[in-house]
DNA sequence: CGTATAAATGTTATGTTATAACATATCAAT
DNA sequence: ATTGATATGTTATAACATAACATTTATACG
């Protein structure tokens, strides 16, 4: 689970993951553009779920974007390519924490801090629980909501 | 999958959906009152999810409710007590297919007769996936998009 | 270079989903 | 009949999201 429940090394945490995805981008070609690059930062502060609105507000505070498209399209260019993950069960956003891959990520919501946590083991899961049924999965969704390890040990976390 | 894509009789269907309702509200003593029993019935007109607000047009057609409240109530009401479901994909709402146990169901939902199909097995399968990593599941979403067999097979469906 | 064209951003307006807060009515037990 | 709990009625607004169109910026190619 690359644990990110537990104390890390948050800044090398989220660097390594913004040079992950400017080399990804360079490789396909994609424009990281200063508004998509900041959203992704704005995501990789912590490994909390945000809102729309809440990257949008940060934007307005940058002076990068001010009205709710501008987010909307940035975090969807995120989620397109596999930087970012939308949590359906919160109509937020987070970013990706492995984002060279394509992957079906599960998502893991701690009720408590409410970092959110991703494994890729998902993938091959739904379709084969689709195919006893002659169901053809494009897309998958799973997510679950509980307590992580260390909000259970101790009482609280960031 | 007790396939809900097939063609089936389904006012029978429906109708030992809402007879299996009413035995259980009867049996741990919950009160199906005439819009929370509506909004069931109205579930179960068919296999699809249908969002808050065309549950509230409905209701208001037969003069029982009109307000937003009042359909997220009654909504909230059948899935708390595990009568219905709520698609987080889809913002919206479905009729629950063996309503007389708890369950973590699977949803299918499919992109062509958009229609929604549900599974059981998927209750102890989150459990597992977060032990390994320390996490403690209260509540797993599993929801798939993609197409149904009769779908494939044919053109369309109703 | 310059111009075509595609991509991204800026803007207005509105659509869609959901809930807080408080008033009133109904039910169920004594 | 009174009480306390549950459900419903109502107002207002919060929160999430996109359609449609104008303008600007990047890139490709003659």
């Amino acid at each position: 689970m690359q644990n990110v429940f537990a104390p890390h090394d948050h800044a090398s945490c989220a660097q390594s993951a913004l040079t992950t995805v400017e080399r990804a981008c360079v490789e396909r070609g994609l424009r990281l553009t200063l508004i998509r690059k900041r959203t992704l930062e704005i995501l990789l502060e912590g490994h909390h779920a945000l809102g729309a609105y809440d990257v949008l507000q940060k934007l307005s505070d940058d002076g990068l974007a001010d009205k709710p498209p501008m987010a909307y399209r940035a975090l969807n260019f995120l989620v397109e390519h596999g930087f970012a993950h939308r949590v359906e069960r919160l109509n937020a956003y987070v970013a990706c924490a492995h984002p060279d891959a394509e992957h079906t990520p599960a998502l893991w919501i701690c009720k408590d801090c409410h970092k959110v946590a991703e494994t890729a083991q998902a993938a091959e899961l739904g379709q084969r629980l689709g195919q006893d049924d002659g169901f053809s999965v494009n897309t998958l969704t799973i997510e679950a909501e509980g307590s992580c390890q260390q909000c259970r040990g101790e009482s609280s976390d960031d």
